[in-house]
DNA sequence: AAGTGTGACAACCGCATCTTA
DNA sequence: CTAAGATGCGGTTGTCACACT
């Protein structure tokens, strides 16, 4: 599996994208496709490697990109993605119509890095707790699963609805077929089924607060989770994860919790 | 006015993973 | 089944504009 030789080509112009280059490239793609993204740039008559090619397309010309300035609603999004699922930006950007993982990935670089500190010293200022809570961190690289109320209170969901029934949200997986929903929602639903007491939204909450490692029945319950998922569902893309993590993150948010 | 620092964003690099013959 | 090619992804760098001294 050698990597693909790709701009070191002699001749193969480097750089921002002219004017003329971007013309060149809508129109071929809009025509006939971009197909073969290393065949395009002969094909479509540019000085340029079918990587840089792919990347001005997807992070720049493509027709569905939304550009401009991010709101409030998309940079919480990305906040409580991020928690959620690390530096998987892709994963991130799927969650964001029109929005690339380039842009996220930039986004969170250049403002919502320090947005969150700000945030944070203002927090600590007050003395008062942050409202980002239920953290259940790994490590500082893993991804987090953690909940961000949106200026709400708190609930525990046993308050709302009974421990083994706790509703899914329906804007899950967008992505995949409805059977699939259908197995996954089974499968998360047979995982949480009789590990979620009444401690166990309380513990959850209470780790984030000291810090501390998840409860060992957050673990059982994503232990659980995904080993019904691979038997109910079969081969899942455990490892990418983000379907897992989105499922928990929407459980969480589905969840709606009470004040603890 | 010139030099320097900083922020924002586009683009590149190289590894990982997927696809296909 | 395997290897080569294609594509995806995240980290990093380059460039430009603007603010500040």
């Amino acid at each position: 599996m050698g990597r693909a030789p790709c701009c070191e080509k002699m001749g193969l112009k480097k750089g921002p994208w002219t004017p003329d280059e971007d013309r060149i490239l809508i129109n071929y793609v809009q025509h006939h496709g971009h197909g073969n993204w290393r065949r395009l740039p002969k094909l479509a008559g540019l000085l340029r490697c079918g990587k840089s090619c792919r990347l001005r397309w997807t992070n720049y010309l493509r027709p569905d990109i939304k550009r401009g300035n991010f709101s409030r609603e998309e940079e919480d999004t990305i906040i409580q993605l991020h928690e959620m699922l690390g530096n998987r930006w892709s994963a991130i950007a799927a969650r964001l119509p029109g929005r690339t993982d380039n842009e996220i990935k930039n986004v969170w670089h250049t403002h919502l890095k320090k947005r969150l500190r700000k945030e944070h010293e203002a927090a600590v200022l007050d003395n008062v707790p942050s409202k980002r809570l239920v953290t259940m961190s790994h490590t500082n690289n893993e991804p987090h699963a953690k909940y961000e109320s949106h200026g709400g209170p708190i609930s525990s969901p046993q308050t709302q609805q009974s421990s083994s029934s706790v509703s899914l949200s329906s804007t899950t997986t967008e992505d995949n077929s409805g059977n699939d929903n259908k197995c996954i929602k089974e499968a998360l639903e047979d995982a949480i089924s009789g590990l979620i007491d009444e401690n166990f939204w309380s513990e959850l909450v209470s780790s984030d607060d000291n810090n501390s490692a998840m409860s060992d029945d957050f673990l059982a319950v994503s232990s659980e989770f995904q080993s019904s998922l691979s038997s109910n569902v079969g081969p899942w893309d455990m490892n990418g994860g983000g379907m897992v993590d989105c499922f928990w993150y929407d459980l969480l948010k589905g969840a709606e919790l009470a004040d603890v």
